[in-house]
RNA sequence: GGGGACGUAGCUCAGUUGGGAGAGCGUCGCGUUCGCAAUGCGAAGGUCGUGGGUUCGAGUCCCAUCGUCUCCA
């Protein structure tokens, strides 16, 4: 029996007791922030437990992909030490919701065990809650009970457990409920019953049968729930090799690793490594040896068996090892192989086969999920089993190439017939070539990760230099640290490094400063946490008080205001029907209930909110946009008999109340004129000032989408969406910046639809019927009502209910969408991109704007282009540039500086200085501007076009300024004074940069013997010195940092630097001529 | 979410109380050679991520911001 058998066995039992087959739902869980991978497979189905959603079925099973790594539950670190740890798996479960119970599900968890698959019964062993008296909890008797009657288990194989193992709880408030498990005994003689829940890998838990029948409130108190549910787990790749294992008669060896699961795998991994072939030893006791492995805190779970069991087959005693004989507590001896001819890294080659098939399934189902590796968040999570099935395969198998990306086609060549988005990617609608997708994500990664390594190794050998010379040979724990912290670095790659060079490191030191790191990003995070938790629920017990308390109220008032039957009926049951907002927005009678500004005030209360104080409130029904699908709330309006309230925000919040959810639809503002009295009949409006960009904009974010992919591709798949009035944010897959040609085109298809005045058309669709229209767009992960609002521009939606396939839609806008939006198309009046850029690898954002605010964009753009032209249109005429060719002084440095230019140089100079921060100034506006991207492109162009020939201006003009300081310079030789055989050179020049003076110094200092000089300048009322002496001079002991030191005091500033080159500067040019005197005789005293 | 590091030439990087922006590779030019490889000489190439601040003077110090890397949760 192979495994693809096992799984379509459970799943055909349980659609023959009546349940629905479902897909499992995506690893990534994109529409669920708070989780990071999916991680039990009743996740698909959190919403019908917490009451909040539905589905058309009771009973359902599936099998789930799951991981486990970086989030609350991380088995990442163990995987490949033992048999049994993976970071990704399939989970079969089973579910009722309200339908059966616990009969049913025990029943059938045993029919299936030991009918279906005939496990011996004698293997067999169910648990059962015995209670908890803290919690007031009675025992599972009832599970206990239909164990013995309904299954024929031996009844003394019927135990109880605690609450740890058999009370199951989804957070720290909602459903939970006691489970009862059913374990299977590995041992030869089935003598495995005192094993039960002992952690024992000879006992181990096959299947988790879950009973959610109370739920826990935030004060911690249980009430049963009115619908009770099932909700089961069974680890497929430890049933295949259970199932396995029993048929090939080895169950006191089975290995997960040792099914049809992984074998192909294997072999892919041989085939691409050339490494010997699998053999499945084990580490002897991995929590003790650091070498290959994360390094893990003691007694990590699961840790404690990991020697015991080995596989064992055809007969080849070498294959198994022993965990506790002759073991050693340090050195990398510490692998214990019986007999001893198998090494550590023979053992260290079969960790890595199950850590890189491990990973490598786990990467491939990731990223078809839509995960990518980032540096943050799930992201990271990813690029570090990566990196970690990497460095295996690095240390291991001496792959030191990319290898992990080959590995993609064969796991997607198993498991693709179950899976079939490892093929054609996550969206059916929008295949793609997946595998080619998957790999090439993990080559970039597995190229990148080998740059990090290289980093590392060459620091690591900076640490070693240390170690040896200063540290007795030991790696300072500090430095492993650093390594490892902030060079990513991983610690056993130091060790073994540290080791080849018959170094050591210090480990105990490293594992303290983790520690201490640890715990800072812990300590913070905590705090935050506790303060967030506190803050929401505060927030939670008030709006709490507020539904019941509207709900009450709203019962008295309902009738004098809603004719309608069906509106007020709803509005009885607490909701807040606001389909208004769509079509009467502009005034709206409605009944305002619950006011709060500090304290919470009832609709009863005597109490009035005054002017200038805010409150947030519910109303009967509204005429206001919550906000929602990357729409921005209304703002608004309220007005009562006594007083006026400004709205600056609705937001949707959800209410647990005993035994249903309410959506809450708050509104938040401020008191504006008089006073509101809660309870209030009240007419409320939206402003449109606020409201119709919006719609605008919203409209306009549904032609650029498909505008995107007519230009681009099907490839582009939404990625985020921000709509308010003032833009349209809009990230999107594509993996390179738009060119100047895209950016134009869909600006261009975005405006023929506008002009084409079409239609909007907007209905309720049965989600069925309206996935099935071609073209239509819906955000990957996301969760759309049923039935849902479909939005088109320009297409009839029944038409293409009735013609689902034609090519015709293709040719329209249409969304899945609960926003509002514009009748026509044409009342977007205008549509204008004014941002392109990357927000993440493959992620690129446009910002879009429309109406009043495009138009002023494109006079922007104008007024910008035009100025661009005026600055381009009369540029300085440049000095010197039909001269003839002059000497290079700084490269001849013998020739005698041409004369003649000195008159011009200084006046010319300025021009391109006022040019240069023109265009600065320029550039900064273009920055900041509000302007088509095809406009800022061009401009951008343009500006550098014109600091390109400004630069080469300038270096005209600094040749010219450098001429005139040659000139000068060399007059103040030919009169300078000689000083014990030093030419003292002290004198104004011209005004230039200090790179001319310092040729010019470096000139002096060639032609002469020996020479002194000091140079200063003048310019915006500020003084610059420049000094420099000649090797002999410094000789003498004659510096020119003294030189400055002496100087600058005079002309009020300071300077300094080195005895052969120093500056100095000051504020007072009117004591210059005073300070160089002083300058010429403080040099020649000092030669002298 | 919290911590650390890094942004300098096309690439890889150096730049030490704040005082002349550098190296190697690559590019280009000129030699040596029948030609190639090899090699000699020479040159071009930099808003030191961006914006403020301190200072006579900032790649260097301070603040902010953007980007990249990395560790922890």
């Amino acid at each position: 029996m192979n495994s693809r058998q096992i799984r379509q066995q459970f799943l055909d039992f349980f659609a023959s007791k009546g349940h629905e087959i479902v897909d499992s739902s995506p690893v990534v869980p994109l529409d669920d922030p708070t989780l990071m991978f999916t991680n039990a497979g009743m996740n698909q189905f959190k919403d019908v437990f917490l009451g909040t959603g539905s589905r058309p079925y009771t009973r359902v099973a599936d099998t789930q992909k799951c991981i486990r790594a970086g989030g609350k539950h991380n088995d990442l670190d163990d995987v490949g030490q033992d048999t049994y740890h993976h970071t990704f798996f399939e989970m079969l479960g089973n579910w009722s919701f309200g339908d059966y119970f616990k009969k049913e599900a025990i029943e059938w968890a045993w029919e299936l065990l030991t009918e279906v698959w005939g496990i011996d019964k004698g293997r067999l062993h169910a648990t059962y809650f015995e209670g908890d008296q803290a919690e007031g909890l009675e025992p599972d008797t009832e599970a206990a009970e239909l164990w013995k009657s309904v299954t024929d288990i031996d009844p003394s194989h019927v135990h109880p457990g605690g609450k740890k193992d058999n009370f199951w709880e989804m957070g720290e408030t909602g459903p939970c409920g006691p489970c009862s498990e059913i374990h299977i005994d590995l041992t030869p003689d089935k003598s495995g019953r005192g094993l039960v829940n002992a952690g024992d890998p000879r006992v181990i838990e096959l299947w988790n049968l879950v009973f959610i029948q109370f739920n826990r409130d935030a004060e911690g108190k249980l009430t049963p729930l009115p619908a009770k549910h099932v909700d089961t787990g069974m680890g497929f790749e430890r049933l295949a090799a259970v199932l396995g294992g029993m048929e090939q008669g080895r169950v006191d060896a089975v290995s997960n690793y040792d099914t049809d699961v992984w074998t192909p795998i294997f072999e892919a991994i041989q085939k691409r490594t050339g490494a010997p072939a699998y053999r499945g030893t084990l580490p002897s006791d991995p929590s003790r040896d650091r070498k290959g492995a994360e390094s893990s805190e003691e007694g990590t779970k699961g840790r404690r068996d990991g020697g015991t069991k080995g596989r064992r087959d055809g007969g080849t005693e070498g294959r198994r090892d022993v965990g506790t004989e002759g073991r050693t507590d340090e050195g990398p001896s510490s692998f214990i192989l019986h007999p001893s001819s198998l090494s550590h890294e023979q053992v260290m080659i079969d960790v890595s086969y199950r850590v890189i098939a491990d990973h490598v399934r786990c990467l491939t189902f990731a990223l078809t999920d839509g995960g990518i590796p980032s540096n943050e968040g799930r992201g990271y999570v990813l690029r570090r089993i990566l990196r970690r099935a990497v460095r295996y395969g690095r240390q291991y198998m001496n792959m030191h190439e990319p290898f992990m990306c080959d590995l993609v086609e064969p796991v997607a060549e198993h498991m693709a017939e179950v899976f079939p988005e490892l093929r054609v990617g996550p969206d059916p609608k929008v295949p793609r070539d997946n595998v080619a997708h998957v790999a090439e994500l993990i080559r970039d990664e597995e190229a990148s990760f080998v740059k990090t390594l290289d980093r590392g190794i060459r620091l690591f050998h900076e640490a070693a230099e240390y170690a040896r010379k200063r540290h007795h040979g030991k790696i300072s724990g500090e430095d492993a640290f650093t390594l490892h912290d902030t060079y990513g670095f991983p610690i056993d790659l130091t060790e073994q490094m540290a080791e080849e060079q018959g170094l050591t490191v210090n480990f105990g030191e490293y594992e303290r400063l983790m520690e201490i790191a640890r715990a800072q990003a812990r300590g913070v995070d905590e705090k935050d946490l506790h303060k967030l938790r506190e803050d929401e629920e505060a927030d939670r017990q008030w709006l709490a008080k507020l539904a019941k308390s509207h709900i009450e109220h709203i019962q008295e008032v309902v009738n004098e205001l809603f004719g309608d039957d069906v509106i007020r009926q709803r509005i009885l049951q607490g909701e807040c029907p606001d389909e208004f907002k769509y079509d009467h927005w502009r005034n709206f009678d409605t009944y305002l209930t619950c006011g709060f500004e500090g304290v919470w005030v009832s609709s009863k209360d005597s109490i009035s909110i005054k002017k200038g104080q805010g409150m947030r409130f519910c109303v009967a029904a509204t005429c206001f946009y919550a906000e929602q699908g990357g729409q921005v709330s209304d703002r608004g309006w309220v007005r009562t008999r006594t007083g006026e309230i400004r709205i600056d925000r609705v937001t949707r919040s959800k209410v647990k109340l005993p035994g249903r959810t309410l959506d809450l639809l708050m509104h938040e503002g401020v008191v504006t004129q008089g006073e509101i009295w809660p309870g209030a009949v009240c007419q409320m409006g939206v402003a449109p000032e606020h409201r119709v960009p919006t719609m605008q904009n919203h409209t306009s974010t549904h032609m650029l989408n498909w505008a995107l992919r007519e230009v681009l591709g099907d490839h582009v798949q939404q990625k985020g969406s921000l709509v308010d009035p003032e833009k349209t944010r809009y990230d999107f897959s594509h993996n390179k910046p738009l060119t100047d040609e895209e950016v134009v085109r869909v600006e261009q298809l975005v405006n023929e639809l506008i002009e084409k005045n079409l239609p909007v058309y907007v209905e309720e669709v049965p989600l069925e019927k309206a996935r099935k229209i071609k073209t239509v767009r819906a955000v990957f992960g996301e969760k759309y009502a049923d039935p849902v609002r479909v939005v088109s521009v320009g297409a009839d939606i029944q038409a293409m209910i009735d013609r689902p396939d034609d090519r015709e839609w293709m040719k329209c806008s249409v969304e899945l969408c609960g926003g509002t939006h514009l009748k026509r198309s044409s009342e977007a009046e205008r549509f204008v991109l004014i941002l392109e850029e990357g927000v993440a690898k493959g992620v690129r954002r446009l910002v879009g704007i429309t109406g009043e605010a495009a138009r002023q964009a494109e006079e922007a753009g104008q007024a910008l282009l035009a100025e661009v032209q005026a600055l381009a249109g009369k540029p300085p005429v440049a000095p010197g540039g039909s001269e003839p060719s002059r000497p290079d002084v700084r490269r001849d440095k013998g020739a005698v500086p041409s004369r003649g230019l000195s008159r011009r140089a200084g006046t010319r100079t300025p021009d391109a200085a006022e040019l240069a921060s023109r265009l600065t100034a320029f550039h900064q506006k273009v920055n900041e501007a509000k302007i088509p991207v095809r406009v800022r492109r061009e401009l951008q162009d343009r500006i550098g076009a014109l600091q390109k020939s400004l630069k080469e201006q300038q270096k005209r003009a600094a040749s010219v300024t450098s001429d005139a300081v040659m000139d000068r310079v060399s007059t103040l030789l030919e009169s300078a004074e000689e000083v014990a055989g030093v030419k003292i050179v002290v004198g104004e020049v011209p005004a230039a940069r200090p790179e001319a003076l310092r040729s010019a110094i470096d000139w002096v200092r060639n032609k002469t013997e020996a020479s002194a000089v000091l140079l200063a300048t003048v310019a915006d009322d500020k003084v610059t010195l420049i000094a420099g002496m000649s090797k002999a001079v410094v000789d003498k002991g004659v510096g020119a940092g003294d030189l400055i030191k002496e100087v600058a005091p005079l002309i009020g500033g300071r300077g300094g630097g080195r005895p052969d080159m120093a500056q100095g500067g000051g504020n007072d040019p009117g004591s210059l001529p005073n300070a160089l005197d002083r300058a010429r005789i403080w040099i020649s005293r000092e030669l002298t």
